[in-house]
RNA sequence: GGGCUUAGACCGAUUCCG
């Protein structure tokens, strides 16, 4: 038995988690049960999570508890996140709140997991409430991951003065900022339009010693990039390279998003043949980074045979890659492929958001169709959407390009009514 | 008593204006 859970562990390590689970499935049905370790049921859970299989996740789960092993705070951290990744966030609090009801007291990681899981559902208030608590609580040992994950949250819902503080509170505490925590704020200055001060930050972090990562200068990159200055990108670049980073599939797709930005198919291209010379499989963001940029320029033709290229590479379409190729179809204002586009989405069981619906309610319009724009709503609405600041926005131009004043003004305050914030 | 299994940052989409 350890044989094997050497092996199972040996193969997670290396994401090879099909072959773990074959050796993992031998052990669990040998006919006289055999003792195998919690941990190889945490790791197998985690395991399973990772490779998409929830159904096996949980059953992993509950042949754990058939057993009599009890859940630690690894299962419970595994639990949490992999459920809040499967998007199943209901489920991810209740197994935090079962936890809770078993005495069972959180620790950084748990608190970092659960405070993510309330950010990426936007209830901000409670992440912090969750934050604060932890923070006040003498057995608690807080880490730079917990408040690096807070402050990126605040930092994601434009709360950026508190962000900002949050960072000098942690130094204050004695909490020593990574380079993640230092990636996260200088990601967070530089969405709140406060380039130069990102950029002191990049040196100030390496005055105090702290290496940057790839991630750090895949930050700088687009940076320098999205102020259109590719001496600078180029030179960021460079400076990865010597320090022995080599690029990765986020550092190729930033730059293509650059060179579209300025115009550059031409760069673009040439990116993308080295980020596949290198060795990057290209992934649904660099698709879509490439028929993006193929839309904005005109370019609708090209657009959507990136579109097929990416099906012929056999990844999946998302919302965004959607989105996209529809909003696309307003460069001809081909509203039957947008519909056709968006009857296949929805048909493959994706779920429209609200910038999608904005997207195709726009081609309609652009191409005169008020109408048909805001039936395309009105049927959303009926299936639970609940539209957005954008989606008010775009309805709001819909009756401005009618000349309907009145309509507008009460769209309005329908926005406000329904707690949106104009922008 | 310790180790092992778990958490955070960076890239793509919609409206208006500039």
């Amino acid at each position: 038995v350890s044989d094997a859970e050497k092996k199972i562990q040996g193969f997670c390590k290396r994401r090879q988690y099909n072959e773990a689970a074959s050796i993992f499935e031998g052990l669990v049905h040998v006919k006289a049960p055999l003792r195998i370790k919690l941990e190889i049921f945490n790791t197998m859970i985690n395991a399973y999570g990772k490779m998409g299989n929830l159904v096996m996740a949980k059953k992993t789960f509950d042949r754990m508890l058939n057993r009599g092993l009890k859940p630690d705070l690894f299962t419970y951290a595994i639990l949490i996140n992999m459920l809040s990744k499967a998007g199943e966030v209901r489920e991810a609090i209740d197994a935090y709140e079962s936890m809770r009801g078993e005495g069972i007291a959180a620790d950084a990681v748990i608190c970092s997991t659960v405070i993510k899981v309330y950010g990426s559902v936007g209830d901000v208030d409670k992440a912090q409430a969750i934050f604060q608590e932890k923070r006040q609580d003498k057995n608690m040992r807080m880490n730079a991951v917990v408040y690096g994950t807070m402050i990126d949250i605040l930092g994601k819902a434009g709360r950026y003065s508190e962000a900002f503080a949050l960072f000098d509170e942690m130094e204050e505490e004695g909490i020593e900022a990574d380079a993640i925590a230092f990636s996260t704020i200088i990601d967070a200055l530089y969405k709140a339009g406060k380039h130069d001060e990102a950029v002191d930050w990049y040196a100030h972090m390496k005055g105090k010693g702290v290496a940057p990562n790839l991630g750090t200068y895949n930050i700088l990159i687009n940076i320098h990039g999205m102020r259109s200055d590719l001496e600078k990108a180029r030179a960021m670049l460079a400076d990865m390279q010597s320090a022995n980073c080599k690029p990765n599939t986020v550092t190729f797709n930033t730059l293509i998003k650059i060179y579209g930005e300025v115009g550059d198919i031409y760069n673009a291209r040439c990116v993308w043949k080295d980020m596949i010379a290198s060795g990057c499989s290209p992934t649904v963001v660099s698709f879509s980074t490439m028929m993006n940029l193929h839309s904005k320029l005109g370019m609708h033709e090209q657009a959507l045979a990136w579109f097929a290229e990416m099906e012929r590479a056999g990844i999946l379409p998302d919302v965004t890659s959607y989105t996209i190729v529809i909003a696309s179809c307003s460069n001809i204002s081909d509203v039957h492929l947008a519909q056709k586009f968006w009857d296949r989405m929805t048909g493959e069981g994706c779920r429209p958001n609200c910038i999608v619906v904005a997207a195709l309610m726009n081609v309609y319009r652009r191409a005169g169709q008020h109408a048909e724009a805001l039936e395309v709503l009105a049927r959303c609405i009926e299936s639970g959407l609940e539209p957005d600041t954008h989606v008010y926005n775009t309805v709001m131009s819909i009756h401005k390009d009618m000349l309907q004043p009145e309509k507008l003004l009460s769209v309005f305050e329908e926005l406000r009514q329904r707690g949106c914030r104009p922008d």
